[in-house]
Formats: structure tokens, sequence, C-alpha cells
DNA sequence: CTTCTCATATAGACGCTCTAAAGATATAGC
DNA sequence: GCTATATCTTTAGAGCGTCTATATGAGAAG
């Protein structure tokens, strides 16, 4: 799902979050928005794509919630990386340089 | 499908496809080989996967197949790019060009 | 005549993302 | 005080692309 029909690659959303959440921890709706900042407004990730997300990730104990109150003073649910969650990133950015790499040595190939 | 467990980002099998198919006409079997072979053996995209994009591709009229005999002397589908196929190819470039790099922009941003 | 390789095809399951809708609570405006 | 708006979470259902596994057939090789 994104601005002007760019819908993400299957597969990088959990890359994207737990990149995101690699220096603070945030709740779904910031981290939705810091998705949009960070990425120049070319991911829009809704909500229904990013909290079915969030549970898989916590299941897979890559992340941990924890309720607390936002800025703007209302319950909400803040998600931060745990040390397997760490580790993860690590394995799935690399992953995500070799495939992507790949990829564009075979775009490029005569 | 992959050696070593890296499986493809859902959304580039077409991709990869079409740009197999740039230069000449080939069947699903030796496109499944070229598709190893260009990609450093990181891909290795089976049939379960290959035969049901392939028939998707000819639907959407990116590629027509026809019924020819390959070079060992069997029965084979050959299938080529159609016009619409490269423009699809040149449109699906450009979309992973800007995911790809908008992607690579975020995981290196602080 | 049996086995191997080449080649196509399909069924069924699985996982991720999307659309859509519903609900709850604080703040702002009137 | 009342209502509207913005913030925030949650879930249901569908869709699509890929995966695993299996069936099928025909030429080549021995």
């Amino acid at each position: 799902m994104a601005t002007e029909k760019f819908e993400l690659l299957q597969g990088t959303l959990d890359l994207l979050i737990l990149t995101a959440l690699q220096h603070d921890a945030m709740h779904g709706f910031g981290l939705s928005q810091r998705i949009h900042v960070m990425s120049g407004e070319v991911f829009l990730v809704e909500m229904g794509s990013l909290y079915p997300a969030l549970c898989r990730l916590e299941a897979k104990g890559w992340i941990k919630g924890e309720w607390s109150v936002s800025a703007a003073n209302r319950k909400a649910r803040f998600y931060s990386l745990t040390s397997g969650g760490r580790r993860q990133l690590m394995e799935e950015t690399a992953r995500w340089e070799k495939l992507s790499s790949t990829i564009n040595l075979m775009l490029k190939a005569i």
C-alpha cells in the first residue's frame, strides 16, 4: 500500500518496521507516519497492514509492546526491538542486500 | 524457492521472467535454468511457481507462447515478449528501482 | 523394456498485504 | 456541555503470488 500505487514488495514490511524501531520505541500509529516520512512519502502503510505485522513480530519475539500514554495523551501500545529483533534486523538487511543486488545484476545483464 | 533458503520477494518473479525473455524466446524449463544461472545461482524458481506465472503473464498479454520442439527434441512451449510485455518490463523495472532505492535509503537513515 | 532426463501442468496450502469497518478516548470549537 | 475532529487500536475477509507435491507424457540411453 502506498501513495501513487506503489505497493510494498511482500516480505519487506518486517524489515521496514524493524528499521524504523531501531532507535526508539514507537506506537503503531506513529510508526506508520515515520515510515511514510522516512520513505520520502513513497510508502504508506495502512493500519490494516501494520497491526497484523506488529502482532506477528511480537509473537516471534522480535519486538515487545507495552501500554503507555502517547504524546497526545492517549493510550497507545509502544513497541521496541528486543535483542532477538536486532539480530533479525541484521539478518533481514543482509537478505535484502543479497536479493536486491542479485536482481539489479540480472536487470543489467545483456 | 531458492538455493539456500533465499525466497523470492513476492512481486519480483514477473520482472525476472520478463527480463530473462528480453532477448530470445524460451520454454519454461529452460527459463528456470536461465534464471538460476543469471542470478549466480541465488534464485531457483521451481516449476510450480513458474508455470502459473507464465499463464498469468500470457493472460495479461505480456508474453505469448507457441508449441515447438526443444533442442532436446521434445515438445515445449516457447514464450516470447509481446510489445505490451516490453512496455511492462520497462514499467516494472522503473517500479523496482523506485522501491528498492527507497528501501536502501531507509536502511541507511540514521 | 526399463530408467533417466526433459518438459508441462495442476491442486492445495500458506503467508503477507489490502480494503474496509468498527470502536474508544482526548482535545478543540462552539 | 455538546459535538466534531484527531488520535489510536483492532479485526474480518478477500486476494494474490509463491511453495510443496504430485501427475503425466515422451524421447533418449542402456
